[in-house]
Parts: structure tokens; sequence; C-alpha cells
DNA sequence: TGAATAGTTACATTAGTGTGCAACTATGTA
DNA sequence: TACATAGTTGCACACTAATGTAACTATTCA
């Protein structure tokens, strides 16, 4: 819906860039995982306008789609079949200095505090009396 | 032999170019193959300078490594463990505009014409009476 | 020795990319 | 209405990257 002929090139361009790879490295490794900025901004702790514009980049080039909800757009990734084995190897790229992985459990808390609220920015002090939807 | 610290991001950014993308299809389209710049040259129809560049960048990322022989360089692929998995993402990778599959007739044009001899820039008029190696 | 071949690289130019700042839209809340 | 939150984007700047020209090294051959 984005892009008009996304080629290979976009791909590897996309992933050539440490911000890019962190994030598509996170959304890879929580399978059907929908992410907003904030999620995203709190578990790479990299400023909001700078994820915001990289996430655009991920979405033009096809990895990424979004949907707006309220005031919030949650990213999931998209698995066509194009595309999946690019997943599959970022699934196993190495984490050698543990960004990765302090990456992926701050991810995952973030996700996690979203199981019932979805998207509280400042931790647990969510006042939510109507959720706004399953959260799948 | 060459990079000190090869990270996933610069492979991503390697493959994020055209030339180097078309010479790692190539590559990865043959295995064992051996190529001299000629050969690459001929083969993507691209200037030597440019070319010789490109391949420079894909030894330092550890793509590709090379040994001279004579006025020639040979260049193959390193077969690590930890790039097998991006070989084979290029395997699957799609050829749009037919680009790759003319860059792989000629590339292998090139080899084959380098059976007997070994890099022969213009075409079959070489005079080898001496084989440089036994062309592995 | 000189000439030709294979390949590399310094330089300059150009194009592209990433990012902070600040302003902006859109939505929800008081 | 005003205010806060979630997110986007124009602008400016710095940095990186790709490429042509031309000069360069290294090797082979006459």
């Amino acid at each position: 819906m984005y892009q008009s002929k996304v080629e290979a090139i976009d791909l590897f361009q996309a992933l050539g860039e440490q911000t890019r790879l962190r994030i598509m490295r996170i959304m890879v490794a929580v399978p059907g995982a929908e992410a907003c900025l904030c999620d995203v901004t709190d578990s790479l702790l990299e400023p909001e306008h700078n994820v915001s514009r990289h996430l655009k980049i991920l979405r033009q080039v096809g990895f990424l789609s979004a949907y707006k909800e309220g005031r919030w757009v949650y990213h999931q990734l998209i698995n066509s079949p194009q595309i999946k084995p690019f997943y599959k190897l970022i699934e196993k790229l190495p984490d050698e200095d543990g960004t990765y992985a302090a990456d992926l459990k701050r991810f995952k808390f973030e996700l996690d505090k979203r199981a019932a609220a979805r998207c509280t920015k400042d931790g647990p002090q969510y006042k939510v009396d109507k959720p706004k939807s399953g959260g799948r």
C-alpha cells in the first residue's frame, strides 16, 4: 500500500543502519508484536522523532505495516513470502555487544505493560477502565 | 585478515548498493567461482575502477577473499558459517528486471573462457602455452 | 630497456543519509 | 475551551558514500 516497487536493494539498505536494524531485530524476535512509537522509543532509548522517521522508512520498503488507533500508531511485521527470508536471516544475527539483548528485554517489558492497557508511556500508572481493543 | 570486527550492519550496507549486490549475486550463483576484476567488469559492464572499489568493500566486510596470481587478482566467496545465511538469502532474491540473468550469463561466459586460459580480457584470442595454474 | 595489461587509488565533485531543533497535526482529557 | 499526549515533518547541518578523471603500481612480454 505504500511503495510502488520495492527491490532487494531497498531492503538491504533499510537494514544497513543501526537504529533500523535494532527495530527489525526486536520486531522479528516477538512474532505478532504490535508496537507503537513509544514502545520502540522506550526499547531503543532513542529520541522519538528519530525512531519515527526510521519506522517510516521500514514501512516504505515493506517491512512494516501500521494502523492508527486513537493517538497511537501500531506497527507490525508484514509477513509476505518475499521478505520472510529476510526475517530468518535477522533472527540468526549474533548479538556482539549485547545491544540486542537489552533492546529486547525493554521491548518485552513494554509489550507486557500493554497486556491490559495499550501504550502507557511512563510506567504502570495507567488508569484504563475501557480497554481500547482486545490487545491481540 | 582484512577487517578487525565486522558487524551485521556492514554486511547489509555492503549489499545495499546496486553494483555490489550484482557482484554478490553472480558470485553466489557460481559456487567456488574465482573471478578476477576483468571477469566482473565484463559481466556487469561497469567501469573497472568502479568495480575495483566495490570489490574492495566486499573484501573489507568479509564477503570475499582475494589472492594475486601474476597480473590477476582472483576473488572468491568466503564461506564462514556466520555469512552463509546471507548467501542463502541472496540466492533467493527475485530477478525483477532481468539484470541478474544477464549478468550471470556474461559471468559464466567469462568463467568458461578461462577454463583453459585464465582471464582473457578481449575474447578468445588468448595465446597461452603455459597455463598459470591448474585452474581449480 | 619499453610497451602493454591488470588493477588500485588520490582527488574532486556530487548525491544521499542521519539527526537535532522546532513546529506541526491529530487525538483524547479536563 | 485549554491542555496534554502520540506522532510526524520541514529545515539546516554534518557526515557519508558513489563516481569519473587521471595518475599510479605491479606484472608480463617483446
